[in-house]
DNA sequence: GAGTGGTCTAGACCACATC
DNA sequence: ATGTGGTCTAGACCACTCT
């Protein structure tokens, strides 16, 4: 593990201890520096994570600063297997077939309409609690031997422990349009509100390998943000 | 304008023109170090630029990669009258008084109980549309002059531009909660859906300056993200 | 083994805030 | 004037991927 994550992590848990406290300054660089012996560059890597998580800022001349931290923690996994470890997570797979992309899919999966994906709808519940419809498009030449079983689970854990990928990240859009008759899983009648987020999911070798279209209820639904502004 | 920061602008540049295509490596640090004429680390901090945007991945040992980049750009403000320079932002006070904050208040500010701050709710419009229901809490110390005039054009300007602080970020949390009668501005109806951003608004020195709940008709809603999961 | 990115250091100089 | 953080460099060593 770097010695900056470790900083890092150390300087987090003053944080939320209340060793260094909401609105208070923090020792400058050099005194940190002594304390963690390490370079200058190092601490400047540990303290910019906190700086990305929102926790402190820093202003040059002035010094370094904790942040009104009340809020909760940044989201950290669009899997639902994942976000949920300690409940059943079952799915219904009510498609799954093997198609020629139309121009949107091809668009969205950067690859030439007319190549082959899987289409894959999922009703997923959470603990039998009617949780979300799910609507995936993969490219069926990055997943040759995709077989339905692996559908009722998780098809990020499939990702990762058996094809050994590495999931990178996603490109989220989060609207909220309205029910259709296909919504009912979810309880919800035609022209109630839902949310629906569109999710363009990347391997960390950058190829995209999915791109979802998400439905849940919106009583089901909260999403957590640090949004820079300077 | 740091070295970095240029350096980042003009490889994001060229993976929008294509001459970095979709994909593609990008050619190894020493090769970039040679073409900027600069160290490795600073090119490590302006490829970390484009890494924390999604636009590229790096392997170590294998090299650096242009993800599939066809999505939008990330939220760059909270603003209304930013984030829609071209149009005519309209605001109508509803409530303007100032008050004792309760426990929830005090919290999300981050201040004691009972210490006075404004409430301030404001129906306002794009181009004489509604747009959305704010409801804010600022503070009275951080905003002694405060008038109500203020608030018929951007709360977040006249933070920057009269009384010269920076705001520097937000912690957002989005949910999908049902409409009441106080939302009748939106054009819903009770019980009908609607979207509602909860925003706790940080200055540059860390001091929680606004706690505000957004409500907006779904259909005025679209948020983009990117998620890094590695 | 050769090539890639990741970490860390020591030191320099600068810009800005505060007093 | 002092102290703070911001930038940049030169160089070292390491860990990983690929073939």
């Amino acid at each position: 593990m770097p010695k900056y994550i470790d900083i890092a992590g150390d300087i987090r848990n003053k944080i939320h201890n209340e060793t260094y406290k909401t609105g208070s300054q923090i020792p400058p660089e050099y005194v940190l520096c002594g304390e963690y012996d390490c370079n200058r560059e190092t601490m400047k890597k540990a303290l910019k994570i906190l700086v990305d998580e929102g926790l402190i800022v820093r202003r040059r001349g002035a010094g370094t600063f904790v942040m009104n931290h009340a809020s909760k923690e940044k989201i950290t996994s669009l899997s639902v297997t994942k976000n949920f470890p300690d409940q059943k997570v079952t799915s219904d797979v009510v498609v799954f077939e093997v198609i020629r992309s139309d121009a949107r899919v091809a668009d969205k999966l950067g690859i030439d309409k007319g190549t082959f994906v899987y289409h894959i709808i999922r009703n997923r519940s959470l603990s039998d609690t009617p949780y979300c419809v799910s609507e995936s498009y993969l490219p069926v030449a990055m997943f040759p031997d995709l077989r339905k079983d692996v559908l009722y689970g998780s098809l990020y854990n499939y990702c990762e422990k058996t094809l050994k990928l590495k999931v990178q990240s996603s490109n989220i859009s989060i609207t909220s349009p309205l029910a259709t008759k296909n919504d009912a899983f979810l309880g919800l009648n035609e022209f109630d509100g839902l949310v629906q987020i569109e999710s363009i999911a990347h391997m960390n070798d950058g190829r995209t390998f999915e791109y979802a279209i998400i439905r849940m209820h919106p009583f089901s639904f909260r999403y957590e943000d640090c949004v820079i502004l300077a």
